[in-house]
DNA sequence: ATAAAGTATGAAGCATACTTTATACTTTAA
DNA sequence: TTAAAGTATAAAGTATGCTTCATACTTTAT
């Protein structure tokens, strides 16, 4: 169990983000019991997976909220699991369409290339 | 050299952010030489193959600033063919990341199907 | 000729995703 | 023990990328 500031140096985030994260309901720290002489959150290691899944999604194009579906779809309990596997099913095939596209800007990017070589003297 | 109107209907993007990509300098249409009347903006094929770009590198979650970047490498001509070509390349070694992370990401969804599939029941 | 549709412009508004600030309390290290 | 560093919270501020609105003029179709 660690605390916000340990969670920030282990995935890099700021931990203004990280609890923008939290308040944004994409996961939940935890108070610790019998402690009474603060309000500190603790945070376990699914957190940090948690969180290394949002900075990796993030990085490829995914909204907080497509992210806090794919989130949902792994670990809210009041979702059945046929339903988190069409969700995970459909993110998957969102993947491999960001994929495709990505290869049809490559594409296009190197027909500027060829361009550039060209004409551009 | 066609309206606005027709642009947007080429493109697939509405007359309001096609002005607004145009107010951010990505591209510029022309007045037409000896036209009194009116003060109506036309556009060439460039610009509909520059909105080309645009869409397709947006929506793989390049920003508009970098989209700038591409399209000034690519008809900027105050910008030399070397540097043209080194930004191009940078712009391929974006793309190359963004696949390896969807790759990665794609992967992490994989593992969530199985957690799913293991202790879900 | 006139109503509908298209174009131009500036400004305000909005959603997303943070970031910064202010304030206050707690823990830790010298 | 006290100054520095860490934590919590709410609220305001910022950047990006649009979208909507208001106003006004132009073109087109009937």
């Amino acid at each position: 169990m660690k605390l916000i500031n340990q969670l920030s140096k282990e995935t890099g985030l700021p931990i203004a983000t990280i609890r923008f994260y939290e308040k944004s309901g994409l996961f939940k720290g935890q108070k610790k019991k019998g402690i009474t002489t603060n309000n500190y959150t603790y945070y376990d290691d699914e957190v940090t997976e948690k969180l290394d899944l949002i900075r990796d999604a993030k990085s490829v194009g995914f909204t907080l909220s497509e992210i806090k579906e794919l989130i949902d779809a792994w670990y809210n309990k009041r979702i059945s699991k046929p339903k988190k596997m069409e969700i995970l099913d459909a993110k998957l095939a969102q993947i491999n369409d960001k994929i495709k596209e990505l290869n049809a800007v490559k594409k296009q990017i190197n027909y500027l290339k060829r361009e550039v070589e060209k004409y551009d003297c």
